[in-house]
DNA sequence: GTCTATACTGAGATAGAC
DNA sequence: GTCTATCTCAGTATAGAC
């Protein structure tokens, strides 16, 4: 009673706060394995709550609907990509940032985590645009992109007869793209030569690197 | 009476059966539409009798369920495709054929069809693999595809250190690119231009063509 | 064959005991 | 805060009249 009024000092979180927060990350884990696995729409909220092993009303104390958890989830997705990619910042050019932020987005997702996936399900797109906090972080993270863009075209890295905005959203396509997953399953070529041949025809291409002379000939 | 054992010419069809047709064609019209607009999960069965203005009772008895439905339109996309494919046989070059196939399918996209899609959704993948005919159609266009590829790899017109596989994939995921829907929704940039830039990216990448000299000075 | 009306199921969300 | 039990509603599929 007395110690009502007291000012408590606000560092020590308590057993319980941090057990809910506890909690609440492995909510958010498993929410973000079953997304990669079975999507959005097909994933119910029994699924989650049995993945964590917890009641599914438990799981409405943490998020008022299965619309904002998934938007829980996208948002801590875009902050650590956004980490990732300042801590690319050591590497020397624009063109070298870009590259190895795509090849750490594919290496994620090889780990068992959800592509960025604007793409999946129109119904999500329109929910997370609801989101304020998932619209930040996507802003933030597009105009950081968008940045490294422009620096790699002045260093001519690359082509300048691209649009940027072209571009960028050509680069989020190949961080979700689903040639990771089919090649994956179909288990013929190792992961590793998987995330190195979808880096490499993400800048040069799928074409032969110079255009070949016979073709010339043959016509 | 008389006429029962008659053998009748199948040639003519009756007024009722070709009103049948008609209306099924409207209906797989229909569903393609939506398919393109909500996606598989979101769009009902409701959805597709109110666009064709029948009753949702009456398109079963054209499709015994929403995943038979679902799989009649993606055979007829496949089968378009591969008929589209074989139109663009007088091309010289099986890379200008791959161009080409690639080009039509984005040109599709962007006239209201809907993406091949085995991304969009993991639940629709799982049912269409149980349809026969979309199986096999599946495998025969890949076949085709597989075979331009080796082609324009003899051609040297193909990047020789990705694998077959790869490329396959690859291709079809550009196929379904959902970079196209974002740049039409933008809305800066013109649809040819979309078209263009997406067959460029494809085959050349985003980088620029030659490895930029001042990029060794730079380091 | 097409319509209206309805059965049935699955899933999001809530209520109330502990 | 977590659990069990329940509400509500949307959506697939079917039944029965015409």
């Amino acid at each position: 009673m007395s110690s009502v009024l007291a000012p408590r000092p606000p560092a020590r979180k308590s057993f319980r706060e941090t057990q809910f927060e506890v909690r609440e990350e492995a909510i958010l884990d498993a929410t973000n394995r079953l997304l990669a696995i079975k999507g959005y729409e097909p994933m119910s909220m029994d699924d989650i709550a049995a993945e964590v092993g917890v009641a599914k009303g438990s799981l409405y104390k943490h998020f008022e609907s299965k619309d904002a958890l998934v938007s829980a989830v996208m948002v801590r997705l875009l902050q650590r990509t956004r980490l990732a990619l300042a801590e690319l910042a050591t590497l020397a050019t624009a063109r070298e940032r870009l590259e190895g932020l795509l090849r750490w987005t594919l290496q994620e997702r090889l780990a068992g985590a959800v592509p960025h996936l604007p793409s999946t399900s129109q119904a999500l797109r329109d929910s997370l645009l609801g989101h304020r906090l998932y619209v930040d972080e996507l802003l933030q993270l597009s105009d950081d992109v968008s940045a490294l863009i422009r620096d790699a075209k002045r260093e001519g890295s690359l082509n300048a007869d691209l649009d940027d905005e072209f571009i960028l959203y050509t680069f989020y396509a190949r961080s979700c793209d689903p040639t990771l997953d089919f090649l994956r399953q179909g288990g013929s070529i190792p992961d590793a030569r998987i995330v190195d041949q979808m880096v490499a025809a993400c800048f040069n291409g799928i074409g032969a690197a110079a255009p070949a002379a016979s073709q010339e000939a043959r016509a």
